[in-house]
Formats: C-alpha cells, sequence, structure tokens
RNA sequence: GGGCGCGUAACUCAGCGGGAGAGUGCUACCUUCACACGGUAGAAGUCGUUGGUUCAAACCCAAUCGCGCCUACCA
C-alpha cells in the first residue's frame, strides 16, 4: 500500500462543495428500491419570502441525520424537499418593492402583479436551494414541490371541491379577524396577542325618556357608532326595571335598547355593556342570539365610513378615538378614563391592530374533522417527541373554530369557486367552466379572493407524492415516518397535515411528530433582525464548515429544550472535525509499505477487543438515540466513542504496533486500524457528513460510498465485556500514574520506575504483565514491573492505591512530602466519607429488608474497596510520614 | 383566568429514585515525529427555596420564589 496524504489542515471549504455535487451527480439521495420499510419525510417547506435562518438550518439539519442515518440501514428513504408560496408573506415583500418605486399593486393589475411576485418567488427559491446544498441537506431534489406548482395547486382543486361536495365548505358574512394592512381576513390563529397599555373610558349613555343615564366602559370609544344595545345580566336586580328601554346613542341621533343576556359579567365595572356586533367577538355572537343587527363602522383599510357621523369618516382609529373621547368629555358624556391593560390582536405578518371586522368569507367547518384527528390521537396513531406538545394538540383540536380560507390577496390559489352573472348560479368546479351549468350562460365570474396558504401546505405530505393521482410515490412511501418542525406551528400546520390526511387519504400523514426547540441567542432571545442577534446559518458554514454545524446543532438539540448558541458555539464541531481529519492523516500516512490482510484470520487482542466492543456499544447508542429522537445522545456517542476511546487510546495504544520493526506486526495494525476507521466513518455520518465521506474515500479497504454503506450494528459475536472491564483497568492504573507523576510535577522528559503489586488472583494480574509495555509507555516509566508474588523491594518508593492492585513509583528526591500527604489525607477524608454513607446503609436494617438485592450487593462491593482504599491511604501516609 | 416548560460547576446544557456529568471557560505542565481546533493532570456544584413520600430524592409529591412560552370573549 501506498500512504495517502491528507491536507495538512482541516479545511472544510477544500471538499464539502465537490462531495455534495459528487452524491448530486451520482443520485445518492434517491430512494433505493428494496423490500425494507420505507423512511419518508417531508421538508417543512421555507416560504420563498426570505432566506434560511439557525431554524430552518436546525429543523434540516437534524431531518439529514435521520434521513442518512436510516438510508444507511438499507430503508428506501425519501426526503422530500420544498418550499411555499406564502401568500401574505410574499405578497408583502414584492408590495413594499412596488412602494419603493411609488406604485401600489391596484396600479400594476392583478396579472402583472403576480408576474413580479413569480420573480421574487424564482429568486429566493434559488437562494433557498442553494442554502441547503450548502449546508449538505439529502434530500430528493428530483422530488422538490412547490405549493404553487402545476400539481400541487391540482391537489389543492381537488381538496376544495371535496370539501365543498361533503358540505364541510361555506361562504357567509361573519366576523372576522381582519388586517387592514394587509387588507384580508386572517385566522384566529393567524392572530398574535399582544400586551398593550391602554384606557378603559366610562361612557354615560342617557335614557331616551330623560330618566337619567347609565354608564358603560370601552376600551374602544370609536366603535360606539356601531353600537346597537346595551346589555345587562338577566339575573343583575340592579338592572332588572331597566331592560327595555331605550337609549340615545351620544354623537348620533340613533336609540339603542337595554337588553338583557346572560354573557355579561356583572361584576365586572358597571356590570352594563355597549354591544357593537360588528367589531367585536363577544357582541357579535350576542348580537346573534338577540337579532340585533349589525353596523360595520370601518372601511377596508381601517378608516371610519359612512355609518359614523361625518366628522368622524375617514379617520383612522387611533384619530377618531381621539376626537370621539374629546367629544364626549365636551359634551359632558365621559365620566372617567382609567389606565386599563389588556391583550390585542396583532396580524402576524406585519404586526399591525387586527380589526375584528364584519365580512364575507369562505370557511371551512372543523368539527368533524377535528374529532377525528383527535381520535387518532388517542388511538395512538401518532406520538409527538416530546410528549407533551399531545397536550397543545389537544387543547387546540377540543377548542376548534371554523376556519376562514378566504384571503383578500391576489397571490395564492384563487378559490375555484364561479358566479354566472345571468342567473347567479355558484359553481364550484375542478376545472375552470366555460359556461353556466344551469343556463348555459358564459357570463361567469371567478371570486376574485385566494386560498389561505395553509389551505395548501395541509396537504404537503401527501401532495407532494403525486395526490390526488395514486401515484407509486403515493403508494410507496406515504404514509410518511416522522414530521421535524418548530412548537410555533403545531396549530398551522401540523394538526391541519393530520385532518387533511385523515379526510383525503384515511389515514394519518406521519406516525412520529419531532418538535425541535427554537434557536436563540445566548441571553435566550429570539433571532431577529431587528436585534441584530441573527445567525446566517451560510456564515456558519462558511467559518465552521456544514460538518461543525450540523454537529454542534445536534449535539444541543436536547428534547424539548430551546437552543441557546452564538457564532462561538460552533467551535465545538469544528474541533471535533478537526479531531476526525488529523486522527485519519494520521492513519493514512503510515501505509506505506503494508499490506492488508484478510480481517478473518487476524486474533484479536485484548486492546483490539475493546474497541470493537465500544464501537458495538456506539452503535446501539446511536440507534436507541434515532428512535427515540435524542438526537444530543446520538451525536454524544459518535464523539466520546472516537475521541475518548479510538483516538486517546486505541491509537495511541496501536503506535507500538505502527512503529514496529517486524512489517507482519505493522501490517496487522494498520488492517485492524483501517477497519476502525472505516467503521467509525460510517458510525459518525449522519451526524459529519462531508468529511466522513471525504476520508472513506481515501480509505485503501473500502470501494463503495460511505453514503449508501451499511450502518454499523451491534454484533454479538463482537461484544467482549471481559475485555471491556480489563481495559478499564489499566485505563484507571494509567491514568493514577500519571496523577500521581503530575501532581509530584515529575517532569515529562524523566522517566519513572514503576513497581505494581497485585495478587494473582486479581482480575487483571495477567492482563497487567501482558500490557506492560503499553502501560510503561503510556505513562513514561523506563521500567514496569508486575509483581505479583510480593518480592520486589519498594522501600522509598512512593505508593499509589488501585482497585485490587498498588502502585509503586520510585521518585521519593521529586516528593514534595508534605504537599503529598496533605492531598492524600484529602483523599483519604474523602473515602471515609463514602464508607460512612455505606456503612450506615448497610447497617439500617430496613435497607436491608427493603432494598433490590443488587443494590445490597452493590453498597457490599463499595464497603470492601472503600475498606480497602482507606487501608492503603493510611499505610501510605505513615510512609510518607517516615520519610520527613 | 387556564395550561406548559425551565431553574444542576463561571457559561451552555445532559442526567430524572441507589456513589454529582459533558462541552466551553479556568489552573498547572507539555510545542513528544496526526491534531496547541492538541496532550496530560487539576480546581470548581448545600442540583432555586421549604416541607413531605421513601430504607434511599437532583430525580417522585406539595407548597413557594424567579424566568420563559402558549392559550383565553372580561367590555
Amino acid at each position: 500500500m501506498k500512504a495517502v496524504e491528507l491536507p495538512k489542515a482541516y479545511d472544510p471549504k477544500d471538499f464539502e462543495d465537490r462531495i455534495y455535487e459528487a452524491w448530486m451527480k451520482d443520485g445518492m439521495f434517491k430512494p433505493i428500491k428494496g423490500d425494507a420499510s420505507p423512511f419518508t419525510v417531508v421538508m417543512p417547506p421555507p416560504n420563498v419570502t426570505g432566506i434560511l435562518h439557525m431554524g430552518h438550518a436546525l429543523n434540516n439539519s437534524l431531518q439529514d441525520i435521520l434521513t442518512r442515518y436510516y438510508r444507511m440501514t438499507g430503508r428506501p428513504t425519501l426526503w422530500v424537499p420544498g418550499t411555499d408560496h406564502a401568500g401574505i408573506a410574499t405578497q408583502h415583500v414584492v408590495e413594499r418593492q412596488l412602494a419603493k418605486e411609488g406604485i401600489r399593486r391596484q396600479d400594476l393589475g392583478r396579472e402583472k402583479f403576480l408576474e413580479r411576485t413569480w420573480e421574487v418567488k424564482e429568486k429566493h427559491h434559488d437562494i433557498i436551494k442553494s442554502q441547503l446544498e450548502k449546508i449538505g441537506c439529502s434530500c430528493d431534489w428530483s422530488h422538490e414541490r412547490f405549493t404553487m406548482d402545476e400539481g400541487l395547486s391540482q391537489a389543492v382543486r381537488e381538496s376544495f371541491v371535496r370539501l365543498y361536495e361533503r358540505g364541510l365548505i361555506y361562504k357567509g358574512e361573519y366576523l372576522v379577524n381582519y388586517c387592514p394592512k394587509c387588507g384580508t381576513a386572517l385566522a384566529d390563529d393567524e392572530v398574535e396577542h399582544q400586551h398593550l397599555d391602554g384606557s378603559l373610558w366610562d361612557i354615560r349613555y342617557p335614557f331616551s325618556d330623560g330618566s337619567g343615564f347609565i354608564t358603560v366602559a370601552t376600551t374602544r370609544p370609536e366603535t360606539m357608532f356601531g353600537d346597537v344595545a346595551v346589555a345587562v345580566h338577566p339575573d343583575d336586580e340592579r338592572y332588572t326595571a331597566i331592560v327595555g328601554k331605550l337609549l340615545d346613542l351620544p354623537l348620533t341621533d340613533r336609540k339603542i335598547p337595554v337588553i338583557a343576556d346572560s354573557f355579561v359579567d356583572m361584576a365586572f365595572g358597571t356590570g352594563m355593556v355597549k354591544i357593537t356586533p360588528a367589531h367585536d367577538p363577544n357582541d357579535w355572537q350576542c348580537g346573534k342570539r338577540q337579532n340585533l343587527g349589525a353596523i360595520n363602522v370601518l372601511n377596508p383599510d381601517g378608516t371610519l365610513n359612512d355609518n359614523c357621523p361625518e366628522k368622524y369618516r375617514n379617520l383612522s382609529p387611533v384619530d377618531a378615538r381621539r376626537l370621539v373621547v374629546e367629544d364626549l368629555k365636551a359634551l359632558g358624556f365621559l365620566v372617567k378614563e382609567v389606565a386599563h391593560s389588556h391583550e390585542v390582536g396583532h396580524c402576524y405578518r406585519c404586526h399591525s391592530i387586527i380589526e375584528p371586522y364584519l365580512s364575507n368569507q369562505w370557511f371551512v367547518r372543523m368539527q368533524g374533522m377535528a374529532d377525528k384527528a383527535l381520535q387518532a390521537w388517542k388511538d395512538g396513531k401518532i406520538t409527538f417527541f416530546p410528549k407533551h406538545w399531545e397536550n397543545t394538540y389537544e387543547h387546540w383540536l377540543e377548542n376548534i373554530h371554523d376556519w376562514c380560507i378566504s384571503r383578500q390577496l391576489w397571490w395564492g390559489h384563487r378559490i375555484p369557486v364561479w358566479e354566472c352573472k345571468d342567473c347567479s348560479e355558484q359553481i364550484v368546479a375542478r376545472v375552470d367552466p366555460t359556461h353556466c351549468p344551469k343556463c348555459n350562460s358564459t357570463n361567469l365570474q371567478q371570486e376574485t379572493d385566494v386560498l389561505d396558504t395553509w389551505f395548501s401546505s395541509w396537504l404537503w405530505p401527501f401532495s407532494t407524492l403525486g395526490w390526488p393521482e395514486n401515484t407509486e410515490d403515493l403508494k410507496t412511501f406515504f404514509p410518511t415516518s416522522t414530521l421535524v418542525t418548530g412548537y410555533d406551528i403545531i396549530f398551522f400546520w401540523v394538526s391541519r397535515m393530520i385532518m387533511a390526511s385523515l379526510e383525503f387519504l384515511g389515514e394519518v400523514p406521519f406516525k412520529d411528530i419531532y418538535i425541535t426547540g427554537l434557536v436563540r441567542d445566548k441571553q435566550g432571545r429570539k433571532m431577529s433582525k431587528s436585534l441584530g442577534n441573527g445567525l446566517d446559518p451560510l456564515e456558519v458554514v462558511d467559518q465552521y464548515g456544514a460538518d461543525a454545524m450540523k454537529f454542534t446543532l445536534s449535539y444541543m438539540a436536547t428534547q424539548g429544550q430551546d437552543i441557546l448558541i452564538d457564532i462561538e458555539s460552533f467551535k465545538m464541531g469544528s474541533r471535533f472535525a478537526n479531531k476526525i481529519w488529523n486522527a485519519a492523516r494520521f492513519l493514512l500516512m503510515n501505509l506505506e509499505g503494508s499490506t492488508l490482510l484478510d480481517l478473518s484470520t487476524i486474533e484479536l487482542s485484548t486492546m483490539d477487543k475493546w474497541i470493537y466492543n465500544q464501537l458495538n456499544l456506539a452503535a446501539q447508542k446511536v440507534k436507541v438515540a434515532m428512535e427515540n429522537y435524542k438526537f444530543n445522545d446520538g451525536a454524544q456517542a459518535v464523539y466520546d466513542f472516537f475521541w475518548n476511546d479510538f483516538c486517546d487510546w486505541y491509537v495511541e495504544s496501536a503506535k507500538q504496533g505502527l512503529y514496529a520493526e517486524q512489517q507482519e506486526k505493522k501490517d496487522r495494525v494498520v488492517t485492524l486500524l483501517l477497519d476502525l476507521l472505516a467503521s467509525s466513518m460510517r458510525l459518525m455520518h449522519p451526524f459529519v457528513s462531508f468529511i466522513t465521506e471525504e476520508i472513506y474515500q481515501k480509505l485503501p479497504n473500502v470501494s463503495d460510498s460511505l453514503i449508501t454503506s451499511s450502518y454499523p450494528v451491534f454484533q454479538e459475536d463482537r461484544a467482549y465485556p471481559q475485555e471491556a472491564l480489563l481495559v478499564s483497568r489499566i485505563q484507571e492504573a494509567v491514568t493514577l500514574l500519571r496523577s500521581v507523576r503530575s501532581e509530584l510535577g515529575i517532569s515529562v522528559d524523566k522517566k519513572i520506575r514503576v513497581v505494581i503489586k497485585c495478587d494473582k488472583a486479581f482480575v487483571g494480574s495477567s492482563f497487567f504483565v501482558e500490557e506492560r509495555d503499553l502501560m510503561a509507555s503510556f505513562v513514561g516509566a523506563s521500567e514496569l514491573i508486575i509483581d505479583t508474588d510480593d518480592t520486589a523491594d519498594v522501600t522509598g518508593a512512593f505508593p499509589v492505591a488501585g482497585t485490587g492492585y498498588e502502585g509503586f513509583v520510585f521518585v521519593r528526591e521529586a516528593i514534595d512530602l508534605e504537599k503529598e500527604i496533605t492531598r492524600l489525607e484529602k483523599d483519604l477524608d474523602k473515602s471515609q466519607k463514602s464508607l460512612e454513607g455505606v456503612l450506615k446503609k448497610l447497617s439500617n436494617e430496613q435497607f436491608l429488608a427493603n432494598a433490590k438485592g443488587e443494590a445490597v450487593e452493590k453498597e457490599q462491593a463499595k464497603r470492601a474497596e472503600f475498606e480497602e482504599k482507606i487501608d492503603k491511604g493510611e499505610k501510605h501516609i505513615a510512609l510518607l510520614r517516615s520519610f520527613l
């Protein structure tokens, strides 16, 4: 074999792009055909409004880890990428652009505006795709979809028509959440509640018959022009006499009645509420119950309309409020104004204040679907990780509202409903109609509103696979396996996908739902543009590499926890990658002249068996971690194995053989090291994908591609618990002797002489003899004697106590006796305290009677251990004292 | 108002019934021929507080304090 030379410095820029291209070229992200059950993930489609942030980097990194892991287990694996048209958000972006040019979308017209929007979509899509490539996502780009592409539009159309046919879609005039700035209705869950400090005004409404007045309280005086009544509680004895009387509505010439309705809280304020059905959800319900009608006082842009007295028309709510309060005050209607803080709805896209607004909208009846979705969860068909998110899911579904799906926007799926201008027939069709089926007129007009973005994304797990066609993809890969997403869209998306899937396909869209934490800065603040604390995934990749980013994120992705990071955090993954690089570099540079042996003919030493055992355990840990979505456990398992076991102990111990004179010895070591290196790459690949593939390609002992090779699994014939125990003895002894060196300040170049006394019966005794040279090199000993028959003279040597053996270091002249005695006394004290604890337990009859047998045995073993330690410690201290 | 989550080493977090852990940072020594993005050794925590359950509690229960998030029609 020839030596392979890796560049001295680990530089991910050298190979990450190249490797990604090679994977793409070789079609490595496409699902392999096979009999095993497929593993499918659909990527939560990023919005085409912007570029990816750390949250995307996190959830795509985790999806990539799952995908790569399951691909390597041999399952046909498909990860479907795609993007979302994000109606409101994208339209906003384009409108902002237009505003800079001084034009409104209306100036452009619907068609031209949509052209511009498609351009923006293309641009952002390309950026997003290149970002996903840059961070190494192994999604199958040949399956990429967009929520407004032809197939998905067909799916949207089909689902709308089906729901309509099933009587689950209706149109009507209702009070909806309306964003005056966006000019559109929003769904309930698109409203964000924010705390606002406002005022509560008490206003007098005089009785029309001049018999005095009543007082009502309001936070929104400007909507009083829409008042249709004042309500009191029917059981409120203070007011029974006035129910039915008329009031003069101040600032207007309208009269409104006093009515009784049980929704009124008698204890709040005066116990009287003015009823404004067109501008308050409560009042809307009350108005419906009492048949009061509703007076809308707002224009679509949020200003006051012609239903208000002339002087207030076209004013913004804020201005109108000020003026109304002023006027009420001047006319003596205002009793008082007190500070009042309350929750006010804001638009989740533009953060303007949401107005409850009376308008004609399309709705989906949700109750039936919600019940099914709830039942599917109760039947255990879906599982959330972590489990506590199931509460959120349950709570939302149990309090489901009908879903307002019409948006007064241009960018989106146009509602497939036409009205015949001649006979008013309403046509809902899968294919655009050319004439009215009833009167044959061609004078048809399509609904101008578009559908809520989520009306296309709720179909995502199956529309991306070809639904409504019964495609091979759909048959093979649906239902999908796992959904990875953030908790902020459990309502918007996760639960709706489950409902849609049950409604249209009769089964759940995925079995497991992994909810990631949010990525925040080190102060725990959400990353945002305005705070300037955001991290750009591309910058992280540029600085540390995609492997470092993915590894760090996975290492920090503990279930149910937000992830607090800054750019420095990624050093962790970077250091790990660097370690991998250098370990590989070292092994590969030492191949010169060696011959690869047949692995099956090699007889394994204890150290060899130990490392294979550790590899076994690591593979097992990763398996359990993946199955339970404990990404941090998986990352830690591969980290510990590679760094602490393989590099720190195995490679170090193998150096002896690597530098051996005899070629056979060297061949043996090289063969084993290469085999372990290849296995390590496989083990680590899901977590650090690029570097492992780069190294794997250079290994002389393998010829396949790492990304599609087999993931290590726990092998019974590679389990060596006995050897694991022996090596842990060596590790303990070495650490003990090294710490003596260090504590005593013995310089590195000074070789020490060591005697280890142990009984022949001690389980490690023969192993100590066998690995004497190794131990000697590890502790820097010129001579290391294993004395099993207590014949070695250790007079004047410095003693150390191990488990089952005793070490002696001949360095008397180098010791600071006083300091060392102090240290030993501290140790002794610790041991004595531990022993006390153990003895207390063992003398406790309750413990002996109630504790499990193994717990008692463990305590007894501990007692023996501590007693020995104390005994030796006391001897050592006495010995050192005698030197003084 | 209801619900959920979190308070463990200086920092970020694992552990969630039987001897307090990791990474970073810190201290000392080492540029030894893979790696100073390294090696070796080390210091560092009454596991928020108070009660309770238990033979045994960081871990279970209750209360309490602090922080965060979600949800809700109190005008």
